[in-house]
DNA sequence: TCCTAAGCGAGACGGTACGTCTAGTCTTATT
DNA sequence: AATAAGACTAGACGTACCGTCTCGCTTAGGA
């Protein structure tokens, strides 16, 4: 993800003909607009080079593969699960149940549901920057629905066993792999948080 | 997956050379073993019958694609989240931990994980076989796991408004996503046994 | 040159679909005419196949190197010095001025020239290949300049301690050196004649 | 060929930053090192930037093509056949045979044989430059070898049809054909001289 | 002493071609 | 027919140069 930019900083000389920033997000735009309309396994340097004009040799040069693409979208905010806020209307269960159709809402969006799965794929494809990958792509919400669910356990609403940061990574987990890879309805998140805010 | 052995089946005619079972196996065997070698992503073709010693035609008469040849893989017992049975020692909250460490300790073989990996590409891959390679890779232990919740339940160790096929399912997704894509410690899950099984 | 159809004859098992005879004549075509178009440092595999409309992997398939694609062209005949006849009217003087009036008439051709000059670059790019190619380019009239020297010589129209292949070699590389690299009009070779001829 | 410093001194402005003299000839000098080494073929601006030390672009500020490169390292008398000048002992047999002997052992030096080779093809390469390069590669000894043959002649070693000019450019072209580009020993060249000298 | 013009190292940019790899399709002889 | 073999078109891969284009810095007059 952009070292050399880093690099850069770090001698700050910045010698040579300065880094187009217009073709940069040119084969970003590409880049999101291809995984959108064919899916991550089908995108390729040679079609983001063509579709977005520039030279393959330019993309080469600021990204090693695929995967840091994907990863410098998610850096702009072009590629997360939308961001969904979770709601505090004083029920626990009923806020989580509300965040929950939303998101997955929002994944029955088709060019959302392919930018997210691009996210899988890129993490699954590069286990050497699984993790990294794996936060951008939580990271967003994870902190809202921690925040959320320990409110609602000082309130009594979650038992006191429960740790509020495991249960939002389960809840994510659950939601995406049973929406983008098994293709369904991700009914157990909802069974689940059931189970865990029942009196 | 073999449409044409069945339509052989339907027409009973049978003419020609009759397919080698030893050729079916050996491009089997050498997939299994790229994937287990190199992973889904880099799997090809050309390198399956190069490895097996067939013909690459052979290969594209049976099989459309490589995630329908994963998913012959599966059909064979070859490729499969290990089978853990859910052990019943009388606690529920021990029997859960036990299996979830079992299922963690079998997935760091490199082989096993990237096995189950490609299971998962197989199917982010191509939706239109999603949901069969879903059921493929996490049928076998899906249904041990349910008949364990349900017993610690009517035992009262677990919640009556928990539904347990919907537990079952958000406890095996959770794992996978954080073992195999996040490439994590699936504390999550653990953590959600205990929430759920706290008295 | 072709060093797998050899192998094959070796082996004589002929398994496989066949080389395509067609192709194989069109890409020769192509490389002709663009050699004579644009010489042949312009030549390149990409534009031999756009042109021959055959995928670039069959030329790379048949052929190591540009050289050796100029090789076979000149095994197919269709690049050559024009195969001139040396006359014999009983005058040495005469004949070989008029053989070498017809070399350099044929040399103001421009894709004539191109293809020799081809031939010349390929054996200077190529020191692996030169002796090959300079045999391809010069064999066929080498013999024949040879004959009439030697039966000039019997009749004491050239001196004996003349060699007439020796002299054969001077005459072609005289009239080469000087029309393709120096572009200039082989006024050498013609005096080199006289002043072996005379009297 | 410098044109650009040309225009200076027409317009004797002068203004700015005067051209690098230091640049100039560390470029030149890592050219000549890249063809003794690698040939001509495979020289590249480049190479010859990153060998020098200088920018790309400055070498393209003063020369357009690698052919004009190649001409200015003949200006420079860095790259020419070695300047052997013709013994004289009285006898012109004697006096070429010894000549040709010192030109093909110093061409049996590599880096000799390849720089000379890069003017023939820089020659070939670039018809505009052709007879320019032509004269600055055979230039140096052409002159002496003519006066030799004249002298020669006036004694009566050589006989009166013979033009001393044309039989020098013939020996030149012959030595060079068969060596550098038919990579044989020029046994013609030997022969020739034998031919014209006979009594 | 500043101003302006040009040279220079550096390096980004759109391209073309390289040589390799794989995808699918096809055409042989053999089984 | 199925199979091994392998040629064929197509096109992506990652690399190397091409020729052009900014950048900041340097080095010289001339104002």
């Amino acid at each position: 993800m952009r070292v050399r930019t880093y690099t850069r900083h770090m001698t700050n000389a910045a010698r040579g003909r300065p880094r187009s920033e217009s073709v940069r997000r040119s084969i970003l735009e590409a880049a999101r607009d291809l995984i959108a309309e064919r899916g991550y396994q089908q995108l390729s340097f040679q079609a983001i080079a063509t579709r977005s004009g520039c030279g393959r040799q330019t993309i080469y040069r600021w990204w090693a593969s695929k995967a840091l693409i994907v990863a410098d979208l998610v850096l702009e905010g072009q590629l997360t699960l939308p961001q969904q806020p979770v709601p505090d209307t004083g029920s626990l269960d009923v806020d989580l149940t509300e965040w929950l159709e939303r998101i997955t809402a929002s994944l029955r969006d088709p060019a959302v549901a392919a930018l997210t799965r691009a996210l899988i794929s890129a993490a699954s494809d590069d286990q050497g920057h699984a993790q990294l990958l794996y936060a951008m792509t939580t990271g967003p919400y994870h902190q809202g629905l921690v925040d959320r669910l320990a409110r609602g356990q000082s309130l009594g609403q979650l038992r006191e066993a429960a740790d509020p940061a495991a249960l939002a990574d389960a809840l994510i987990g659950t939601v995406l792999f049973r929406t983008l890879i098994a293709g369904a309805q991700p009914a157990g998140a909802s069974a689940v948080i059931r189970a865990l805010t029942a009196p």
